[in-house]
DNA sequence: ACAAAAGTGTTACGGTTACACCCATGC
DNA sequence: GCATGGGTGTAACCGTAACACTTTTGT
């Protein structure tokens, strides 16, 4: 095997090459409808919430659903997942990573259509103002979504979503990602409880999340919702990747 | 929300419900390919070992790849996974799990192709004299693979499907479908390790797995590897289940 | 001065690691 | 009787879990 395989995509020109010399193998296939759906997870309070909006066809016009979006021949699923994200919330650059596809014959009853689920963090705050009326989206917490009857298997893509960060959330520092720049320990301790849904002892978590390292003390306390005030904290990406190289990893 | 929106899979007709009362929200959307990639595990000596084929098309007749196969418009993406590892090895309901979709637009330089990759975890014995020839289907280890040029994206996914197996195996029992009914602590040892890819303490490693209390040690003995002979173990699913029940979690 | 949340240290426990010698058997 | 792999126990260590009082400051 002395030529490479591989394909270097970036410089893929825009249009197929077609003037493929032996038997075009996927001739005779049919193609099926792609789509994405997202499950958008935002925190505030003390408690994870959802992005939902109400679904706007016929026969489930106004149950709860995720948003999603067809993937077009044109556009990556990452791409398509991405947008969607940017149609309901207005965000860009948003933490994404793709959850599980569905594709079950008749999960939607009307057409064929294989769905894969992506999860996004999001800081809720600047949505606040943005989110898109058009889809009617609002927030709601993860302990009432429970209760919720979603549109198709939406709530099965809920639920491996929400699997796959409880997991992923105790080995990678993704927490951060739904918090704002500053935050104080309480916050960060209760954004934890929430995803992880048990509480959490407030000095054995600070000594371990402070042992880390990972986190900057800033000098700057926050007012108003105590007497005392609390100190910030910030993240320190960098720092973070300087001790991932040197073999730390992340664990709570 | 009083009535239900869950569609009940097993009783949907198998013709599409087409008098729908309201604009049919797919109409203008374009169908893609979709196809299905399968990672296939097997364990045999001490390492764990990969089912590679010589890929049949142009341009890159002759190179390892996976084997994989389209999602036809009938089938669920599950049903085709399973297809292709049966056309592969002969061998039906075989531990199989979702590992990621591929959807970048020129990921296949030739036609748009999303693909959802599977890995299979597959009793290796078996497979031997039942292998497709016609597929030039091979075991190979996987520190042999690491050094591959596989075709298209498919090294992308071996290692998803290697890095998910070797998280996964970690907390659910999954380690036994890779061995047959019967095995030796040793051999158990070895596959984890193998999978882990670090040693692991005999005496450590067989009090830990004792203490689950998942396994049967039989009367029977293994013979010809050593003078004295080695018990075989078995796992025992049912009380697995159980302690599961209890609140159990495996954890290696 | 008091109310309300912030911040901080020590101890007990449990699980993990490291490690070496005797055992059973076939030849 | 000896060579080969099989089987077994203990002690040190480390991280986790449990737990309560003092500090700060705005009103």
């Amino acid at each position: 095997m002395s030529e490479s395989s591989t394909i270097n995509q970036k410089t893929m020109p825009l249009v197929r090459f077609t003037g493929h010399p032996t038997p075009h193998y996927h001739k005779e296939e049919t193609g099926l409808l792609n789509s994405v759906d997202c499950v958008i997870f935002g925190f505030y309070g003390t408690e994870l919430h959802l992005l939902l909006h109400r679904f706007p066809y016929e026969p489930l016009i106004g149950h709860w659903a995720l948003l999603g979006g067809f993937v077009h021949p044109e556009e990556s699923i990452d791409d398509a997942a991405r947008k969607t994200v940017q149609r309901l919330t207005g965000l860009q650059d948003v933490y994404m990573e793709q959850v599980y596809t569905f594709g079950d014959v008749y999960r939607v009853p009307t057409d064929r259509v294989i769905t894969t689920c992506y999860y996004a963090l999001i800081e809720v705050e600047p949505t606040f103002d943005k989110l898109s009326h058009e889809y009617g989206a609002t927030w709601k917490p993860i302990s009432e979504v429970l209760t919720f009857d979603l549109v198709y298997d939406h709530f099965a893509m809920f639920q491996k979503a929400l699997e796959q960060l409880r997991r992923k959330v105790r080995y990678q520092p993704i927490g951060f990602e739904l918090l704002p720049e500053k935050f104080t320990m309480l916050e960060l301790r209760n954004l934890y409880a929430s995803i992880l849904g048990r509480p959490l002892d407030k000095r054995n978590f600070s000594k371990k999340i402070l042992n880390m390292n990972i986190l900057v003390k800033l000098k700057e306390k926050q007012k108003g919702t105590s007497r005392r005030g609390s100190y910030f904290f910030c993240f320190d990406e960098k720092r973070y990747q300087e001790l991932v190289s040197k073999g730390f990893l992340f664990e709570l």
